[in-house]
DNA sequence: ACTGGGTAAACAG
DNA sequence: CTGTTTACCCAGT
């Protein structure tokens, strides 16, 4: 019963699947891709490092001029939060088809400065679910805007790490670039 | 350092 | 609805 629900709801959706549009977006630290959609940045991939798995760069429409605008906003974002600083503006993000319990924590995440961290207990109660520590590292790295959406300030209490979607290696980047000491 | 129980959310079937 | 999988946490060994 729920299930046939959710399965037409689901399909309602697909129907009205917007069209996405993909721009690369360079930076010293290589060629990310921004995925736009009509609302806002929906998407931020980092450099591809092996080979060119975003298989669709060829069938998208045309980008309009007010995604170029965000375009031009996402790149001066990113080299802003790769030099370690806060992003003076940022494109409007597309959080569509997130949950309410996603949306709560990347919006809490945008609140941590550059060169400061949170750990994922602060992040939950930030959401409003103190218990939700492990929820909260579920929605870190459901993140679709990273860097923007700087889930990599995110750690554990005991002082570890935590994971990253776009790998460890990033993580340790960014968070070097903003000077926070890292003691792994 | 490791383990086990507690916990919450998303997802597949 | 049940089971499975996590980018967790904490108190015990």
């Amino acid at each position: 019963l729920t299930l046939a629900i959710a399965l037409s709801l689901d399909a309602l959706f697909m129907e009205r699947k917007t069209t996405m549009t993909v721009l690369k977006i360079k930076t010293q630290e290589g060629t990310f891709t921004a995925v736009f959609s009509e609302c806002g940045l929906a998407r931020l991939e980092f450099p591809q490092t092996k080979p060119a798995p975003s298989a669709r760069n060829n069938g998208q429409s045309a980008p309009t001029s007010q995604q170029r605008r965000w375009s031009r906003l996402t790149a001066a974002a990113l080299q802003q939060v790769l030099a370690g600083k806060k992003p003076t503006a940022l494109p409007p993000l597309d959080w569509s088809g997130s949950t309410a319990f996603q949306r709560r924590v990347w919006k809490a995440l945008l609140h941590i400065a550059p060169g400061r961290t949170r750990t994922y207990l602060q992040i939950a109660a930030d959401a409003g679910n103190p218990s939700g520590a492990r929820a909260a590292g579920n929605a870190c790295g459901a993140n679709p805007v990273p860097v923007l959406v700087p889930c990599h300030r995110v750690v554990t209490a005991n002082g570890e790490l935590g994971g990253f979607s776009g790998g460890l290696e990033w993580k340790r980047r960014l968070l070097a670039r903003e000077g926070v000491a890292l003691s792994f």
